[in-house]
DNA sequence: TCATTAATCGCAC
DNA sequence: GTGCGATTAATGA
């Protein structure tokens, strides 16, 4: 199944719901922002929005590249596989993020998949018609811009934590990061996730995890029931890394 | 309720 | 720290 007649059997086929820009309230989204200032009318109208179930995957690792997403509503991971099919999350994104920037421009082909770790809704800009609204519109490029550095910073340090900390300073900083991203919900995270996701975005196995997460449990510092985590002392976990080596990414 | 899937634990490397 | 298998808990049809 491509991406294309993917989008192209759900235009068909579903009646459409009102996903239009106009009447969007999603006040983190890019575009939403700039749609005053955005000239080109064909830019909305060309958008496409798919609806994508829990753990259905929408960016397949070296697909062709021939726009981006952004998500309305929901929440997804993105991912590259390694060797021995070892999922590396690079990160999840929540409602108003972007996917698929990077191959935006000169890479032909994704480097990364995605999955919906929730039920999702997602806006579909070709490329084309996304470098139209780039060109015209100076703040929307430079809102962009603004992400790109952003995601540039964060990814950096991810490789710094990655390299010079411990498995169990890992997992906190996972755990912080998805604290800051997606806050706790009756005194757990936002978003349930498995220990393995835990695993392959802290860059260790899914038994550390376990392991890291029974300790602090024991330890008083976290709780867990089934998948949802809660995070007992926010400063007193980030105290344990700060002591070492980190500094806030988003 | 039963069947499937996820979370743990123990143990060898 | 890692990898594998066995056991147990949780979840969903």
């Amino acid at each position: 199944m491509t991406l294309n007649s993917n989008i192209a059997a759900k235009k068909s086929r579903k009646k459409v719901i009102d996903f239009s820009c106009v009447s969007c309230s999603n006040a983190k989204c890019l575009i939403k922002n700039n749609l005053n200032t955005i000239t080109s009318s064909v830019f909305v109208e060309n958008k496409k929005t798919l609806k994508c179930k829990k753990g259905q995957q929408f960016i397949i690792e070296g697909a062709p590249v021939n726009g981006l997403f952004f998500i309305l509503k929901g929440a997804v991971k993105v991912f590259r596989t390694g060797i021995n099919g070892r999922e590396q999350i690079v990160r999840f994104a929540k409602d108003g993020e972007i996917i698929g920037h990077r191959g935006f421009g000169t890479e032909e082909y994704y480097s990364i998949g995605a999955i919906a770790l929730q039920d999702a809704v997602l806006c579909y800009f070709s490329k084309d018609d996304l470098q139209k609204g780039l060109l015209e519109n100076p703040k929307f490029g430079y809102d962009m811009m603004l992400f790109y550095a952003n995601e540039l910073n964060r990814s950096e340090s991810k490789v710094k934590s990655i390299s010079q900390m411990t498995v169990r300073e890992r997992v906190i900083d996972t755990l912080l990061y998805i604290h800051r991203k997606f806050g706790e919900l009756n005194d757990f995270l936002n978003l349930p996730l498995s220990r393995k996701e835990y695993a392959d975005y802290a860059g260790t196995r899914e038994e550390q995890v376990i392991r890291v997460f029974s300790t602090l449990k024991k330890e008083g510092l976290i709780t867990a029931k089934g998948k949802k985590i809660g995070i007992v002392n926010v400063n007193f976990l980030k105290k344990e890394i700060d002591e070492h080596n980190y500094f806030l990414d988003l």
